[in-house]
DNA sequence: CCTCGACGATCAGGATACGCATTCGCGGCT
DNA sequence: AGCCGCGAATGCGTATCCTGATCGTCGAGG
């Protein structure tokens, strides 16, 4: 999953990235509006976390831009505390959540997930497919209830899957979504870690659609729709 | 475990830090109303205790406040004598519990136990995963029923990863919840801990989750959700 | 049915980051 | 003064990651 988080005091900037690259995601920063709005327009994100209390441009306008665009991403809001008619005037913009600073870090951990679960589409912190249940709360993944042993970025990959259940998804999205801003797009690590997770969860749990990317579905309904 | 202590007389505020801090506690005093509600909203944690008789803003708003903003944390309330308006009133604004000053330290410190064991959702002041055992009460750690003698820090990182058995704790939240708010984040002592309570306690009881932190888990109900 | 091209899967190597153990100096407590 | 726990620094071992090369497979066209 990846995050822009578009904040211009340094300090807090950089702590999140730091935190939220810890619980796994891939973080870009972002320290104007004009930048955070290009970079949102540019890159494809699973969610922003946006500071309304910018220098040249204006958070809410950054966020009215985006959604003008079309821009679908959910828009975590992050505003000086107290301030109401930020808030309201945050939601009637398109935020999807709201948080008044200060805030604790686990608090905005929290909401984060929810709101890319709730862009996905699901409504409980578990995801499963088939005898594969992946839960985002502790991070655990089980096969036929036994537990398995994913690293990292095997687990960001199945998670990116799971959210995106039964949908073709290609290798380019994926590194995109898995990797932040800089990485060098020509290898072939989704192909390996595609490989290893097979080789701990099976074979059939992901699928290869050639020339496309690759796809997981869920047996329990599944073919004949 | 990281206690807020919201109290105006410096005497009784500081006499409480150090009484807290000997039991185990990482303590950040605050010496009145807006500081501490500050406080409160950016810091995560585990126990308030607030006094109701604060200059500039009521202890009662700056309750009403948390609760508004969506703060959970479990709040112990202080109040001079035997005020009965004052106990309703601080229940009904939120509190959790309630105390009259003056009081012996000795309760409170049972009152904050039985007030941090009931948020974390244990019923027993004894906290357990697989054969390692952990009075709350008296603070006592055995494995397979044999004593075992932890340093102070080693209790309170055991103690912590307990009250959140089965959860992936991150290095960053483990520093916030064992240390009070002044603290170099960038340090190994985490890891160091975690090295000693596996020597003494065996190297089964703490999982290390590469790139995400720490969990405990309880053996006895592990395999078959 | 066979061949060939393109794409994907797999393997092995080296680089790296991460966590672990150990050491050491400081400071508080006895 | 001596002991002990704490936390910073250091070096080591290893899981994990990425790269590049090779092998396998699918599918189209002859």
């Amino acid at each position: 999953m990846r995050i822009l988080i578009v904040e211009d005091e340094p300090t807090l900037g950089r702590q999140l990235k730091t935190t939220l690259e810890q619980n796994g995601y891939a973080v870009d920063l972002s320290v104007d509006g004009e930048d955070g709005h290009f970079m949102g327009s540019s890159e494809d994100y699973d969610a922003v976390i946006l500071d309304l209390g910018l220098p040249e441009i204006d958070g809410l306008t950054v966020l009215g831009m985006w959604r003008k665009e079309g821009r679908k991403f959910p828009v975590l809001v992050l505003t000086a505390r107290d301030s109401w008619s930020d808030k309201v005037a945050g939601l009637d913009a398109g935020a999807d959540d709201y948080l008044a600073k200060p805030f604790q870090t686990e608090e905005l951990i929290a909401r984060l997930r929810a709101l890319i679960r709730r862009a996905s589409g699901n409504s409980s912190s578990e995801l499963i497919a088939g005898d594969v249940r992946l839960d985002t709360r502790s991070g655990r993944v089980t096969l036929n209830g036994e537990p398995v042993k994913l690293t990292a970025q095997e687990y960001k990959l199945l998670s990116y899957l799971l959210h995106h259940k039964g949908k073709v998804v290609s290798r380019t999205e994926l590194i995109e979504h898995i990797y932040d801003q800089d990485f060098d797009r020509d290898s072939n690590t989704i192909e390996v870690f595609v490989t290893r997770i097979r080789k701990k969860l099976g074979p059939d749990v992901i699928t290869t659609i050639r020339g496309l990317g690759y796809s997981l579905d869920d047996p329990a309904q599944p073919k004949r729709g």
